[in-house]
DNA sequence: TAGATTGTTAATCGATTAACAATC
DNA sequence: TAGATTGTTAATCGATTAACAATC
């Protein structure tokens, strides 16, 4: 279970690998072997075994992994008990929505606040962009979750004030890299909707192709 | 701008020029380098331009890309005009805030009805999961859009029925990786909550590291 | 002609796969 | 001992980078 320097790409591999632990032990499913993990993702049994190598404490050759051992291991690993406390930035409506998503009284992430312009019904504090460093220190948050962007200067005060880690679902990138990478704190830039328009243009392809 | 053999990443960065030309455009900026779409990415500028490589008909050495050509070409080329026709599946709440997506009425998805047990305010007729297969063929969808999981069996009824593509953002993907490759339709699985865990996990480390 | 920029080729790098060794 | 499975090394593959050629 040492830690080995994680490329980012199976970093992103190990979350998957601990939803499909907890599947095994809500079903009472005490052993698993690596094609069995592999069965539920898009990856081989070999990828399963090389980026479960850290975890080698929790496997035995010729038997398989222990899922609990594992499951526990690699959710102290992924920092799921470390209660990270988090301002969400945006809208109303998706912050809504994202504030009932499991992740957030299962995984590790404390919400602590929003920041938005919007009347808002969540019971959280809320702050307006103007305030959200000094609120950032009051409320002691560390993760930044962005629905709508921010601006370079508001971005760089928040991470004065104590955040060390954003993640983004808004289009505009170039200010979270921008600053992310001066002050090198971790981020994660998603476009769940350029995905889509991938899709559509796979799709599209396909249709030519027959 | 023949096509060529676009690799998965290729093609899913290519959104990604799209909307920033589209800025481009609505800002009145007429033409652009490879640098200055660069800077709004992740990527260098060589990476951009071997990108563009199947838009070449754009670009002029020595002078860079005519920007209104190019965001013409991408969204040719994506599709954006094609007007796929997709039925969302899942709980009302998530539905309803994607819906409201501005990639919905703009870039070239329409909505033509939802899947889902709850009641539904949204101005899209709905359907359930069991007659979801005869609804596709009644609306003529062909994207799938996933917000909860669908069983194999449903998922093979609505290909059969007409989808050519699938969309999830569901955490189980076992069901959507073997019917999809099956049926050898294209298809795209996000876990936008994963890369949140993963950065959870970056910042943890970052912060042992001091 | 000089400067700017794309286009292209070769080199590098990293990730994945395949084969098999080690071990329970 | 035999079978199952992880662990590990070498080979392959693909993507990125760097250098520079071509051209406007």
């Amino acid at each position: 279970m040492s830690e080995s320097a994680d490329s980012q790409k199976r970093l992103q591999r190990l979350p998957q690998y601990y939803r499909i632990l907890k599947n095994f032990v809500q079903n009472g499913i005490f052993r698993c072997n690596s094609a069995q993990i592999a069965a539920h993702t898009a990856y081989s049994a070999v990828a399963v075994r090389r980026d479960l190598q850290p975890f080698a404490g929790c496997a035995k050759q010729g038997y398989g992994y222990h899922v609990k051992q594992l499951y526990t291991a690699l959710g102290t690993y992924l920092g799921v008990r470390d209660q990270f406390r988090a301002v969400l930035v945006g809208h109303t409506a998706p912050l809504a929505l994202l504030a009932d998503h499991p992740l957030f009284s299962v995984h590790g992430i404390r919400l602590c606040g929003v920041c938005t312009t919007d009347d808002t019904t969540l019971p959280l504090p809320k702050t307006s962009a103007d305030d959200l460093a000094q609120s950032i220190v009051r409320w002691d948050a560390s993760l930044l979750i962005l629905l709508s962007p921010l601006e370079k200067e508001q971005l760089k005060s928040a991470i004065d004030a104590g955040i060390v880690g954003v993640y983004s679902l808004c289009e505009e990138e170039e200010a979270v890299l921008d600053v992310c990478r001066a002050a090198a704190i971790p981020y994660r830039i998603l476009h769940p909707m350029d995905a889509l328009m991938a899709l559509c243009c796979e799709c599209k392809q396909a249709q030519v192709e027959q």
